[in-house]
DNA sequence: GCCGTTTTCGGCCCGACTGTTTTCAGTCG
């Protein structure tokens, strides 16, 4: 898939190129969906182009298979090469950060000679691009605000992009299995930390294999540059500027190796400290005894932390949050597991902004061993996003129906759904007549985001129809603080009407933070992938993990019921509401 | 540049928001 990623990678820089020329908008929009396609696509480009498949990938025409097929025939686009030519390139990376756009670059680039993302950095901070025309304080203040969220972003990825970095190298260590017994992804990826800052990879191995797993690992196709090449540690960069730490230890020392490339620091060094006082020590070699230096065991993690007279706890909340306390007295909660989840409640088809079809997601999600899926695709409102209007929705409906007939003898149902806009005055952008015949409604904000917006989330959950909040922060990872909520009344209200509110994989929304405030208040929270294409279903394992991290039990969040379950949700809600009970 | 149970040409990416304006340009989803 490394191809596909590549060339996706090419069309992107020459619809941004496009962009700063100043070129036809809708070309240069073909461009990104040409690269969104490669990105998300199941099979290898190459294996299309050679079976001839290529052709009837929707998406894309002549003329991008011609340039497809020129990269691989040549390792080059002669059209990107030409656009190359034509512009600042280095400058034009400026475009992925939040607030600075292809005009303000090429202002910056025609009237004040600036080529380089560093010259521009420094002419935001010297006030020089204030003389331009159109460029106030506040947007000077923007622009500042969004380089400092885009270098954020760019020191600690996010976990998704960790997650699947990882996934890559512990494929590709599948291939020379025989030198090794164990293998894992630690450090904050491991815990599922929302960022991460580099990759750690541990192996379990026989000393007189680590020479070769060693070399194995630097020679790792997408490796930039080895800063380290030893036999216990090597490092790694990888082409897109992240680093991957790799650590061999002895089989007999896998658990305290584990549970010290775990982390956190925090956690590790109150373990340590309550080891030391019962005098012993805990290294990554091991528990032993402090005094003598016999080792006493390591093997695995339960068995490090038996011995120190806790229970083993979850990476998720090792960070010294008033987790080793209850470990020690035996207290810690039993944290929902990705075996736990029956379905997924928010998802979108090609029927809006989605890449895949109905029928591939209900089958994705069928083979995932789920007991039912909710379909959400947009409401009328979100444009872009090519919404639904209430015709479409019932056009829809009626292919559900049709493969609820294969699929629920099967032991699978599709939930009739949607991700209902909430308009600016808190009212929804589809009538009740048709919220009604949905089994699941998904309402969010998509507008905004700029504005306190608890009186828009507080209407919509007074909905009958509305079962769960989307993202209800508004935060999003590298892009986008959190608008001004009061939570503590949404956390009411929700609990209060029975609707539960979305942690959203890819935006990390609710942070483990509100989520462990959810559990502490008994509101129900639901964990949803947002795909937007079969690839993003498998994320459900990470938003297990974010959920962890906030300490979620199974008996507080909504995929972990069974369909019944589900279904007595939605009824408890609309009668309650309608009765009149409540608000 | 892509696409076609209205089409092989002419639509498609529209509306909101922000900030800078004096009627609009740039950015975003």
């Amino acid at each position: 898939m490394e191809k596909n990623k590549e060339i996706a990678r090419i069309f992107e820089r020459m619809a941004d190129i496009l962009e700063f020329l100043g070129d036809n908008p809708y070309r240069i929009n073909t461009y990104r969906r040409v690269a969104n396609v490669l990105s998300e696509l199941n099979e290898n480009v190459e294996e299309l182009v050679r079976k001839g498949k290529i052709y009837r990938i929707p998406g894309l025409g002549e003329s991008s298979v011609e340039k497809i097929i020129e990269y691989l025939q040549t390792g080059k686009i002669s059209k990107y090469e030409e656009l190359k030519k034509q512009v600042p390139e280095d400058l034009l990376e400026l475009m992925e950060v939040p607030g600075i756009g292809p005009k303000t670059l090429k202002l910056a680039y025609e009237r004040l000679k600036i080529k380089t993302k560093e010259e521009f950095i420094q002419a935001v901070k010297s006030g020089k691009l204030a003389f331009l025309p159109g460029m106030g304080e506040k947007k000077l203040q923007n622009i500042l605000r969004g380089l400092e969220l885009w270098q954020k972003s760019r020191e600690r990825m996010s976990l998704l992009e960790a997650y699947d970095i990882g996934r890559g190298l512990l494929k590709y260590f599948e291939g020379v299995k025989e030198l090794y017994e164990k293998i894992e992804l630690a450090g904050s990826l491991r815990r599922r930390k929302e960022t991460v800052g580099d990759i750690d990879l541990l192996v379990s191995a026989r000393k007189e294999n680590w020479k070769r797993l060693h070399q194995h690992f630097v020679a790792y196709p997408s490796v930039k540059e080895v800063l380290l090449h030893g036999e216990t540690k090597s490092s790694i960069v990888l082409e897109n500027g992240r680093q991957v730490d790799f650590r061999t230890v002895e089989p007999h020392q896998w658990g305290s190796a584990l549970q010290y490339f775990t982390g956190s620091k925090e956690h590790n060094v109150r373990v340590r400290d309550i080891a030391k006082a019962k005098g012993l020590k805990l290294s990554e070699y091991g528990l032993f005894v402090a005094d003598t230096e016999e080792w006493l065991g390591g093997r695995t993690e339960e068995e490090v932390y038996e011995l120190i007279g806790m229970q083993w706890v979850p990476p998720e909340i090792r960070e010294n949050t008033g987790e080793v306390e209850l470990a020690l007295e035996g207290r810690l909660p039993k944290l929902v597991e990705l075996k736990d989840i029956k379905g997924d409640f928010h998802m979108h088809t090609n029927w809006s902004d989605g890449i895949n079809t109905l029928e591939e997601m209900a089958q994705a999600c069928y083979e995932l061993g789920y007991q039912y899926m909710v379909v959400g695709d947009h409401s009328q409102s979100a444009r872009v996003a090519n919404g639904l209007d209430p015709a479409r929705y019932r056009e829809q409906f009626k292919l559900i129906e049709r493969l609820n007939e294969y699929y629920n003898p099967r032991g699978f149902y599709i939930l009739k759904g949607c991700e209902v806009d909430i308009l600016p005055d808190g009212s929804l952008d589809l009538p009740d007549e048709l919220l009604e015949e949905f089994d699941f409604v998904v309402a969010s904000i998509h507008t905004r985001f700029n504005q306190d917006n608890t009186y828009r989330i507080l209407k919509a959950i007074e909905s009958p129809y509305v079962n769960l909040i989307g993202h209800p922060t508004g935060k999003a990872y590298g892009t986008r603080e959190s608008y001004p909520l009061d939570m503590e009344r949404v956390f009411e209200l929700a609990k209060e009407t029975g609707t539960a509110l979305e942690l959203n994989i890819h935006r990390a929304d609710l942070s483990p933070e509100l989520v462990r405030k959810c559990m502490e208040r008994g509101v129900f929270i639901a964990i949803v992938t947002d795909a937007h294409a079969v690839k993003h279903l498998s994320y459900m394992e990470l938003g297990v993990g974010l959920a962890r991290r906030g300490w979620a039990v199974p008996e507080l969040v909504l995929n972990t019921k069974d369909l019944e379950s589900i279904k007595a949700f939605v009824r408890r809600k609309r009668e309650l509401m309608l009765s009149g009970r409540v608000v």
